[in-house]
DNA sequence: TTTCGAACATTTTCGTCTTTCATTCTAATT
DNA sequence: AATTAGAATGAAAGACGAAAATGTTCGAAA
């Protein structure tokens, strides 16, 4: 990594460690700066803008969020499986990366382009990972599934609607247990047989 | 119906109209009073303020809309078709219901307590009839639900994030067909059998 | 090339005044 | 007495300009 690019990544930490306590708002440059042990213009030689660090902030963010899900998918192959460990582990480090769930949830940061841009891109990224999940499925023959895009819409949308109930409600141990029944009803439906 | 009530009656059908087209913050209390020719004070001899005028015209709408999926339901048998015929009325009405929808939508309005109250009642209530559905479901060996809790949950948490997305996205009868898919995979899961 | 102090520009804050609006009062009308 | 509404009241919301804070740029220095 380049000189700058390390300095770009400390001023980052930085911006993030602050940015996640106080919001993009609460936030000034100067804060960053100090803490950074750097000139407040000096900022302006790595970013064009405070909007420029947030937004670098939060990709940043939405990258190792990515990075934990790949590693977390890689070496598993039942496409049962994948779908639970893939939304346990999204739960899990969507809760601590605060900056990203700031800007996927706070109503204020969206008439912000590059969060309304972040928002369907990432919707569409993760549609696209379920819809893989359950094409894997379906070509094993575990799968039966009559329309891919509304099911997978239906899952996301069921996920982004309980994840906040269930995190602010349970503990770890309750949301996965929740988590198993949802996807028993989700593989098996409540029809009986 | 007593005379006073009659003409409460009267000003909450005009409230009505000129809230659902502005809203609890843009109509003031002269164009209320102007609308049904009366003088704005008189207002207050059926009303002790705006927030119970709008509270008032609220609660009417919800008692229509309750109304609404009673009469839809109350001749159907088949917990099956209950549970379509009770998501596509409510679809069908609560967007027809501007005040209500708003109420139940609006981040502005989220702060009032009986908005707040408004909304945690009327999903348990919800919940409540979805858990009967279900629950007559499994007493006629139809359903084989493990956790009726959870199940109602989801299904409500499911049918609120696809309600907005559909009704902009969809026409009536897309939205029908797309009901249709999303009771396939409640009923029968995903598994292939 | 990198840093930063100072200058500049833009936004936010604050105080003042004015206007609007919800609510109350009081007297008139039914 | 029940009902109505004009006028009065007070609190809140806007309009506006000055002052302060904050974001951004510039040019000189390390």
């Amino acid at each position: 990594m380049s000189k700058i690019e390390e300095k770009k990544e400390r001023l980052l930490n930085v911006a993030q460690s602050i940015f996640s306590r106080f919001g993009l708002f609460k936030t000034t440059i100067d804060e960053i700066a100090k803490a950074a042990r750097v000139g407040k213009s000096s900022i302006y030689y790595y970013f064009k803008s405070k909007e420029d660090i947030f937004k670098a902030v939060v990709e940043k963010e939405l990258k190792t969020l990515k990075e934990k899900i790949n590693q977390a998918l890689v070496n598993i192959d039942n496409p049962q499986e994948k779908l639970k460990v893939f939304i346990l582990t999204r739960m899990k480090y969507l809760r601590e990366l605060a900056n990203i769930y700031n800007a996927l949830q706070n109503d204020y940061l969206e008439h912000y382009a590059f969060v309304q841009k972040l928002r369907t891109d990432y919707d569409n990224e993760e549609i696209i990972l379920i819809k893989e999940i359950l094409q894997k499925g379906i070509q094993e023959e575990r799968f039966a599934i009559d329309d891919v895009e509304l099911t997978s819409t239906v899952i996301l949308v069921t996920l982004k609607g309980v994840e906040f109930e269930w995190s602010t409600k349970f503990n770890e141990n309750e949301i996965e247990k929740n988590i198993d029944k949802l996807l028993d009803l989700l593989f098996n439906g409540i029809l009986r047989r």
